[in-house]
Order: structure tokens, then sequence, then C-alpha cells
DNA sequence: TAAATAAAAGATATAAAAGTCTTTATATTT
DNA sequence: AAATATAAAGACTTTTATATCTTTTATTTA
């Protein structure tokens, strides 16, 4: 569904929304660990993210990442189109280029609904509202 | 959601179909030339499909691919899972391994109803219901 | 039986995604 | 001001997916 990449965004993010508060910053080094992600690469996303106002960050000791007020009402769709685009929202499930309403494919219409589905769960769920369920102890964000 | 191969596995399908009746066959070139696929790629991905009985063929003049019966009922889900596996119906949505009913993902009750969702799509259609719908005029597959 | 045809198989090439390493810039603390 | 910590940036490597090319095998037809 989403690329690697997007994956450990959303863990990232995640990770950061549970993990600071007062202006507290967190650094790529836990986060890596803790999401199970590839150091250097996360850092690498973590850029991207902070490149497109999605996290915000400081250099130097005590810098690291943080989330402002509006960064945690940040849905999951902001964080997939940042890092995966939109082609998941837009692609045929075929692959066809001109499918569309007028011209669909044998599966558009039941793709379509499937489609309006991802799009209602990306855009309904935000940072702070994952962070609640796993404060409610009833979710989980860990691998093993 | 479905890798290039199992497009061009799904396409190709629904091509022998629409075009070879009465143990006529076609060949690797007019399949990929009118699915819009590379065609030495597409015909490994027939020998693949070939070996896994989902299609059947002959060499020779004359030969080619073709579908018996039971071929025409196979599902969308047959294909998907011979050409991509079953990763998109049982993975987490955030690549957590040790994810489950019990150990929720922030997002697992949620994209559990879209992985049902993808799973009755791809369950309830057949190779025969994608002629049908192609011989009715009204669903297209090409791609321009 | 020879020639032709087409799938099957194998080897190689290219591109994209994923991951690592090194250097640079910036902020903090002493 | 110097030392240090950390994000940012860039170059590089590895892996996987996608694509192409070549050879082999099976089948048909003349």
């Amino acid at each position: 569904m989403f690329s690697k990449s997007c994956e450990y965004a959303i863990k990232a993010m995640i990770y950061v929304a549970q993990n600071t508060k007062d202006g507290s910053r967190i650094g790529v080094k836990e986060i890596a660990k803790n999401t199970d992600a590839p150091e250097h690469f996360v850092a690498k996303i973590m850029q991207d993210l902070s490149r497109k106002k999605i996290i915000h960050s400081v250099k130097g000791p005590n810098g690291g990442f943080y989330l402002t007020s509006n960064d945690m009402s940040c849905t999951l769709a902001e964080i997939v189109k940042a890092i995966d685009g939109d082609k998941i929202f837009t692609n045929c499930v075929l692959g066809l280029k001109t499918c569309s309403e007028k011209n669909p494919c044998p599966v558009h219409f039941q793709y379509k609904e499937i489609k309006r589905n991802i799009m209602e769960l990306v855009e309904n769920n935000t940072i702070s509202d994952f962070k609640e369920r796993l404060d409610s102890g009833k979710y989980f964000l860990k691998n093993d």
C-alpha cells in the first residue's frame, strides 16, 4: 500500500508525537531505534518532512525534531502525499492512463469505492488521534 | 496497489479471454501490443501463469495462449496471489510484523475493513466477468 | 525429415527503491 | 571563541523490480 519510506515517516511522526512535550526534541538516532528503521534512511525522510513543514527541527546540542500543535493535527493523508505522492488516490488499478468515469476499466467502479475508503482512512486520522490511541494502551507501535 | 507485473498479468488474461475461442490461441506478441506491455516481460509473466496452471499454452506454429473453461472462471485473487503473493491481504499497513487483533497498530481495525473490501473485490471478479463487461461495450481496456 | 513457428528458459541490462556513509552547516554550551 | 551536538545535504552502495536479448525446446506443417 505505502512505500517503506512512507511507513517510516508515519511511524516517526507518531513516535515524535508520543515522546516530546513542552518544547523538548528528539533525535534521529532515537527515532530510528524505536521505530525499527535504518537511521540514515529515516534521517533523509525526516529532512523531507521538515522541508515540507510537516515536522520541525532545530540543529545543535539538545536539538532534534518536534511537532508544533499544528503538526499534531496533520493527517495521514498529508504524510502519504508528501512521501508517496497521490498516486494511490488517483491511479487506475490496472495502470490504464485513460481509465475514467467515462472510459472505465472493468474494475473501475468497484475500485473507486476502495479508493474512497482509503481516502477516508487517511483523511480522518491525525497524528494526535494516533497518540491518543497509543496512550490508551490498547494500540501499539512496536514490532516485536 | 498491484505490481506492474500483476497489472500486465491481469490485462493479458483478459485479452486472451476476449480474443480466443474454440481452441484458438493467441501469441505473446499480440498480447503485449494490445495491452501496452513490454513483449519479453509479458512473456515471462505468461510463463509464470502457465506454470501455475492459470493459463494454458501450446508451442509451435499456431501455438500460443488460451484459457480452458476452468481458467475463465479464475478470480482476480488467484492472479494477484500468483504474481504478487498475498502480502496485500495480510501485511500491516505500517509494516509492523507483530500487528494483529491482539496487538493492533493504530490503524489496524480501520485498515482491516479496507483489506476486506479489497479481498471482496478480487474474490468476486472472474476473468469471464471482465469479458462480459468488455463485450457489453461499457467498459474498456485500452490505454489511449 | 526439414523448416518454420512460438513458448520456455536463461542471461543480461536498466531503473527505482531502499539503505549507508561522509561531509557540511547550524545551534548550544562552556 | 572553542568544542560539541545534531540536523541537513550529498555521494555512494545494495537490493528489488522492471525490461530486454539470446538460446533452447516443443510442435506443426510442408
